[in-house]
DNA sequence: GTTTGAATTGCAAGTTTGTTTCGTTTGGAG
DNA sequence: CTCCAAACGAAACAAACTTGCAATTCAAAC
């Protein structure tokens, strides 16, 4: 499981940077814990090794570069048996477009995030994915207009 | 608007690799893309202060410090006024907890996604987020099983 | 109270990576 | 054809990361 991952005070520390700015120097991330930055080098690498640090990567704005619409889909299927919404899961994690997708309780059963550039593209994705989908029983869109706020930062108290 | 931000073929490239783990040096980036070491640090520069890059970030596994819960919520409101709507936005992008804010057409005007501990520190979040507002006219709940997939990637071809 | 051992630290050296400089190339516009 | 602006690459340089090692801490056992 959560498999031995005891942080203390100084990885949440190092660990609330990150997740702001990961091009951080590991000497100014030191400076603001009280460390060395070799002791913030192996705590570092300790946490990515553990996967407490999934990945590192750049946030990109979706607008500029040819994505400005965010949708919302809730999915509900026609049956819940295990093989199918595995593949179900399969089937939506491959498409890049599907930025997000959690399987969830409720009145859904799949909730996606996609990105596509035209209103044309979410049509043609809706097709592919929920139309020629036997599984699928129904699916609402929610489009976005505001990206209020946008990020996977986790919350450290 | 986007404002000038005409990306060739060399930026998608970067972008693509930056997007998947921005701890990849510059000289391997160089490589893979056909350019010299400076050339991909001063578009990686030009990109940053374009936006097109908007953070650099590290990925934290929720589950791995103590927020193994994932929440969808749809939240109708009373009243679209705009400044009741943009109070709500305000309101919502302070709290830690939510995660992820948008305001969506549709059957619902708000979409967050929200990590907690327990479904105690949720049902606390309601009472203060849901409740205690009165523009707040009804709102459902979603617990995540499974994060299929997450993420903030956008796709580049 | 002392000893032991495991874990973590800081310092300093060594290595890798990021950054700047500068001369050259490229692709139009006059 | 020439000129100019923009972008490039090679090399020098600066900064950051990484590793080895001795010193410290702390808890458990003696």
């Amino acid at each position: 499981m959560s498999l031995s991952s005891d942080l203390d005070a100084f990885d949440r520390a190092i660990l609330a940077i990150l997740q702001k700015d990961n091009a951080t120097p590991q000497r100014t991330i030191g400076e603001k814990v009280n460390l060395s930055a070799p002791a913030v080098q192996r705590r570092i690498k300790r946490m990515e090794e553990q996967g407490v640090i999934r990945a590192n990567v750049a946030l990109v704005d979706p607008a500029k570069v040819g994505h400005p619409i965010t949708i919302f889909v809730e999915v509900e299927v026609e049956s819940e048996r295990a093989e199918l919404i595995d593949a179900a899961k399969r089937g939506f994690a491959q498409v890049p477009e599907v930025q997000q997708c959690y399987y969830v309780t409720g009145e859904a059963d799949f909730i996606l995030i996609i990105t596509v550039a035209t209103m044309a593209d979410y049509e043609a994705l809706t097709r592919r994915l929920f139309f020629a989908n036997n599984n699928v029983k129904r699916f609402r869109t929610f489009v976005a207009m505001d990206r209020v706020k946008v990020g996977l930062e986790v919350p450290l108290a």
